[in-house]
DNA sequence: CATATATAGTTCGACATCGAACTTAATGGA
DNA sequence: TCCATTAAGTTCGATGTCGAACTATATATG
């Protein structure tokens, strides 16, 4: 046994981990959210909502961490619902600008009643200290791998 | 804003880490997977690996926290490409028993360098504190989420 | 023993996501 | 200015995943 695997096993394990965490979250989101809206698709009203509306698909699509395609898709359902308007990009013709309407906003704060609500039953204040204890080393990995990709 | 809100924004701030810091350590693990081979395939062989094969398809969907229909898929796609055996349970009509191919231990084990050396390159000394810091801590957080799904 | 319930696995339809190729528009260098 | 390159968005095909419904077998209860 060397150095070399001991690492991979501490990596593999840290990654094991949070792939856990974040698949078991996903699925508590998922069954909180009202309708087929899909987590990925409230990720992006909260994205607009918390850093700003009038944004190019693509710019979107790299905050999210999801390809132009996959955020054609999804701005494609969130239309339809009329969740929110796309409108060409007076700046530059290739572009489009994304906008949430009141129709978003209102289910976006409907969603996150019932979803604050859910989680209010599972996470505890041993689970709210883990969180606190954790996130800034979180936010220190996740900036690393973003740098680095 | 009240306390609710405060306590709602670290649970979101938390997952909303936990859910980039998968996305990001996934792709890197799909790049770095030789072939159509996905992070989920190359799961599962290390779980037979490392916590021993024989195990029935039901076993290993919940250990990799999937559904029955998606271990099915799964396993039809390894066992196509020859990295493991599946055959009937003897003790139980319903059920089966998958087994790893000596061809599967090889390909797990040359994919196991590619990765190694991939992530070699990309976590410094500084990660991996960050790791032996909060594993634990996400172990717990893992288990009770696991515990109350 | 007989029937009801639970479990293992599969099939089906739906959907999110991806990579690759394509269209259109902007940009930068000869 | 003209052309090559880059960038934004879309389309297409493939794949992983899920929920629901189904079949077959096992287990429990009367």
């Amino acid at each position: 046994m060397t150095d070399t695997d001991d690492t991979s096993k501490e990596i593999f394990g840290f990654f094991t981990e949070i792939g856990i965490i974040n698949q078991l979250s996903t699925a508590l989101l998922a069954q909180a959210l009202p309708d087929g809206v899909h987590p990925s698709h409230f990720a992006i009203l909260n994205h607009l909502t918390l850093r700003g509306d009038g944004k190019a698909p693509v710019k979107i699509a790299s905050a999210m961490q999801v390809t132009k395609n996959t955020m054609t898709h999804s701005l494609k359902v969130l239309e339809e619902r009329g969740y929110i308007d796309v409108k060409p990009d007076p700046k530059d013709g290739r572009a489009k600008l994304v906008y949430l309407t009141s129709k978003g906003q209102q289910f976006r704060e409907g969603a996150i009643q019932e979803v604050s609500a859910m989680f209010g039953k599972i996470i505890g204040p041993e689970q709210l200290d883990i969180m606190r204890r954790t996130h800034g080393d979180l936010g220190k990995m996740r900036q690393h791998l973003d740098e680095n990709r």
